[in-house]
RNA sequence: GGCCCAGUGGCUCAGUUGGUUAGAGCGCCGCCCUGUCACGGCGGAGGUCGUGGGUUCGAGUCCCAUCUGGGUCGCCA
């Protein structure tokens, strides 16, 4: 190929044996037999074992050297073959060794371990962790992955359109990262939260689909699902579309993805299961459902509701029922631990032994006949244990939820082996903020809401819903979206009964509001997130392992030093003084 | 901002109810070894226990504060 190798380090084979080639890459183990050195040689690619007879050739050569060997390419004895590698039965018996880069060598961390390292550390030497196989491959399954949705994306006839990073801070949703501007005193810019105004916007002008892998910059803490700072979502729009045609597009790129990519493991078929919200809350506990956990959560309100049992008083009650049987005793106090730690007060349950036998604290509150009751609502067969979950409607719903996931945890019921996607649909368009009691959006006030402007007039805010929606995969919320409010009077009446005046929208959202005015098309859209894609691909659990270069949680650079302290010009610059 | 967990040689960890020179594996250095592939063998260097203060005759071990990292709640329209 050039001065410094002939092929890479994944791709000889038995064809090669008695070529002259060169390889270089990085020295990964040294195996010193005293007359007769092995090195395997690694790159981008895989690894090549290189054999040296003088070790005169190898001074100064330790690992993680960079070294450019030229030699022959010999087949290995059937006993020597290594059946680990591809390139396991040659190896390249060196003439020649140059060294291109020394390494220190006593390295912060083994290579090969990096990953059991703090990762405090790995951060800071991120370019060392990413030579690791095991990491270096999250990042090109990344890069694939991005590809795949890229050509996918185009298939169906959505332009890449990329929006501006530097763009107006926007008055709601979360924290803005700000960056002062020099031409203009005491004005700022912020990145983009998303390119959600610019995509509507594009629909304004025509364009008919759009999508892009957008950045996203938000400044908000992190999680182990979620990058502070930025992050990149598979962006999209459509014009002229309904609810169900944006859902049809992102099953069609999600499913093939997922297929694609984790061939060995199943994927729930389009078209997704839709859940509204309020189903979701009751019977999972959550907007954002893990489907492949089969528990489901009941509602026994109203079976409780004639019954005089102090904990369940005047509050809802839920029921989750699952076999439990062999269970030892720990199993149960471990779950009232955990019902502890997450606020219950208690957790009642009942075990059917058999259909004429209930046990446990609470059956002594239930008359035989309330006892059938119970076992022919939920179905109960022998040896399921029903738990009660109780408390302020509020609270209820996330406690359920809680139980849920733990029981099916300790009883292995969660189905590792595929990938379960649904979309919650029907989100309430309002809410009561906690703080002022008053009605507030509860998620995109641009989104449209169901039953339009009569809606609006007639319904009981609390009432109304939004077509706004989620994709949930495994439990893990994949995107938001909905169908977008381009109607202008809509629009004002929308923010009216959040406490909004027209002036407040013509001042904080301009250049939507406006361009609303000259003939919008309906359109709606959503956003996947591309981290949390390549996540739930790669079975990572932390949203770090698939970002080349990640923040740790607080936000910071440990490598390049980010945020750092800049001069005192540029801050005069930009017209900022610190204090 | 709240809560939880962790911080001991280069890395990963152990360190009993506070008690003599703080251990192990890997790595590193030296010597030996022509067929290993996480090679093997022998020997060696290397830490005062995140930082500061306190209790005590005595602290890695107890207390307080603080820093760093992770998780989580708040937050993320």
């Amino acid at each position: 190929m050039n001065k410094y190798r002939t092929h890479n380090c994944n791709e000889l084979n038995k064809a090669n044996i008695g070529q002259t080639v060169s390889l270089a890459g990085w020295v990964d183990t040294i195996r010193d037999h005293g007359g007769v050195v092995f090195i395997d040689l690694r790159d981008h690619y895989g690894k090549t074992q290189i054999v040296v007879d003088d070790d005169s050739k190898l001074a100064g050569i330790g690992k993680e050297s960079v070294i450019s060997a030229t030699g022959l390419l010999r087949g290995r004895d059937d006993e020597a073959v290594n059946p680990k590698i591809p390139t396991g039965e040659i190896e390249l018996y060196v003439d020649k060794i140059e060294l291109l880069s020394h390494s220190i060598n006593q390295l912060p961390f083994e290579i090969n371990e990096s990953t059991a390292t703090r990762e405090e550390l790995r951060l800071k030497y991120r370019y060392l962790d990413l030579r690791n196989p095991q990491v270096h491959q999250n990042i090109i399954l990344r890069s694939e992955i991005t590809n795949f949705l890229r050509d996918k994306m185009r298939g169906l006839g959505f332009l890449e359109i990329t929006t501006p990073i530097l763009t107006s801070s926007s008055p709601e949703g979360a924290r803005d990262y700000l960056v002062p501007s020099r031409k203009h005193h005491g004005m700022f810019y912020a990145l983009p939260q998303a390119p959600q105004q610019f995509k509507q916007l594009l629909m304004v002008s025509g364009f008919d689909k759009y999508f892009q892998i957008a950045p996203c910059f938000r400044d908000e803490d992190a999680r182990a699902d979620r990058s502070p700072g930025e992050f990149y979502q598979l962006d999209f729009e459509m014009a002229f579309a309904t609810q169900e045609d944006v859902f049809k597009a992102a099953e069609d790129v999600l499913y093939d993805t997922f297929k694609k990519f984790a061939p060995d493991k199943k994927v729930s078929p389009a078209p997704f299961v839709r859940i509204p919200y309020a189903e979701s809350m009751m019977k999972y506990g959550t907007d954002k459902p893990d489907l492949r956990n089969p528990l489901l959560i009941n509602d026994l309100s109203e079976f409780f509701r004639d019954i005089d049992f102090a904990p369940f008083r005047g509050k809802p009650v839920r029921g989750i029922a699952a076999c439990c049987a062999g269970q030892p005793n720990s199993f149960f106090e471990k779950m009232l631990a955990f019902a502890t730690e997450i606020g219950m007060k208690g957790l009642g349950y009942i075990t059917i032994l058999t259909s004429m036998e209930l046990k446990g604290p609470i059956v002594k509150f239930l008359s035989v006949e309330k006892q059938k009751e119970l076992i022919d609502k939920l179905g109960l067969k022998e040896n399921d244990t029903l738990f009660f979950i109780s408390d302020v409607a509020k609270l209820v719903d996330g406690l359920a939820g809680q139980i849920r996931t733990e029981l099916a945890n300790r009883l292995d019921m969660i189905k590792k082996d595929s990938f379960e996607f649904c979309y919650i649909t029907d989100f309430p368009m309002y809410g009561i903020s906690e703080e002022t009691g008053k009605i507030e959006f509860t998620h995109n006030p641009f989104s449209m809401p169901q039953g339009e402007m009569e809606a609006l007039c007639t319904m009981d805010p609390l009432e109304i819903k939004a077509y706004q929606y989620d994709i949930v995969c495994n439990g893990i919320e994949l995107s938001s979206g909905a169908v977008r409010n381009h109607q202008p009077d809509v629009m004002v009446k929308a923010f009216e009964i959040a406490g909004y005046t027209q002036a407040d929208i013509e001042d904080k959202f301009s250049a939507l509001f406006n361009a609303f005015q000259y003939g919008a098309p309906p359109h709606a859209g959503m956003a996947p997130g591309l981290d949390r894609i390549v996540m739930l691909l790669t079975g990572q659990e932390n949203i770090r392992e698939v970002i080349a270069f990640p923040l740790t949680g607080n936000a910071q650079d440990l490598l390049m030093g980010a945020p750092g302290q800049v001069s005192e010009q540029q801050l005069r610059e930009v017209h900022i003084k610190l204090r």
